[in-house]
DNA sequence: CTCCTTTATTAACAAATGTGAATGCGCATG
DNA sequence: CATGCGCATTCACATTTGTTAATAAAGGAG
């Protein structure tokens, strides 16, 4: 299988041989089939997942039982329900498959114990936190100070892949606009 | 002068007297009129101020010269702009004074300092940064799922404080609208 | 292959928000 | 006291986005 997570942890900081075998014999890997969660909303997020192939969407039910797409993670990238993970607060949101998926998973019992082991390990992850805590902030302005047709615009420059991958009413949830706007949005 | 700054952090950590001493002493305290700046778009921020009275706010100038508000400061607050800071790039945004202010400030590099020295202080600021880290996740929700006449109400029942401190047309852009329209939300 | 479900598009209309301009109010300043 | 400035409000109208419904296109199941 693909080893995504060692390149992605290199890009932070060295680590020895003896480190690199510590780590990826803390993760379980776990594949995912389409529409198989790996967390419900309500459940505590204990584990955290680095994404080694396919695709996870975050979304909440709506009221009215639409699904409102909160995030995405692909190759490449972590996988939590932050808030939960910390407070030990129920999660206000799922995260499922939406494309057969390999993950790396580790509970955050165990990857605290891997800190232990492997110190350098937690300041890395401190700064994989920092990355996402900054997008996160830019995201937040994209939606104050940015229309709809400019959000997508954004995204089509930044994440085109992800346009690619996903169908279009789930962009336009994470966009902020129903799905007819979106297409509109598409005709020019 | 007041002193939020040790309670603020005991509601995290016990601290011992010679411990909460070594805080104090590492910060300097600083007074801001309105209008003046804690940090200049373009910049680097450099430090951290934890704010003691006042009111600060963050934004960005728009390419028609209007103040676009990304965020507010106010005591128990803490004040930095995180992505310069962390990353070294020059500050997107402006941070200045609206009330006049006092704050606690320390350099970035002197509260790495001081984390030798209290080394519980480095857990504290973690689990304030995940803190403010899940506040702008549900800030980034507000802006993808209400509408504004909902953020409106959220941010009165949350900071009521707030809208009687600032002119409505920052809380307008901070709302992500425009001033006219938010006008038009009070009237209901 | 055909049928059926899901997804995307389109159109018409409704609702929300933006924009520009006018008004009024309060407050500071000369 | 008079003036001017900044801020809030209001109105009319433009633009954007939402909503409902109909249709088309695509893909999967039998």
């Amino acid at each position: 299988m693909t080893n995504l997570l060692i390149p992605h942890l290199l890009q932070y900081d060295t680590l020895t041989e003896s480190e690199t075998t510590r780590i990826l014999q803390s993760f379980e890997v776990v594949s995912f089939d389409p529409n198989d969660y790996f967390l419900k909303e309500g459940e505590l997020s204990q584990k955290v997942a680095f994404i080694e192939t396919g695709l996870l969407m975050y979304y909440k039910s709506s009221e009215e039982g639409e699904e409102l797409v909160c995030d995405f993670g692909m190759e490449n990238d972590w996988a939590t329900q932050y808030q939960s993970l910390i407070s030990g607060a129920k999660s206000p949101m799922s995260i499922k498959a939406i494309e057969p998926t390999v993950a790396r998973v580790i509970s955050f019992t165990n990857l605290n114990q891997l800190y232990l082991t492997v110190p350098k390990l937690e300041q890395i992850v401190r700064q994989i936190i920092d990355k996402i805590f900054i997008q996160m902030m830019k995201r937040t302005g994209d939606f104050q100070f940015l229309k709809a047709e400019e959000r997508y615009a954004k995204m089509s420059a930044e994440t085109p892949a992800l346009l690619q991958r996903v169908p279009q009413y789930y962009i336009a949830s994470y966009l902020g606009i129903a799905p007819q706007s979106l297409s509109r949005i598409r005709k020019k």
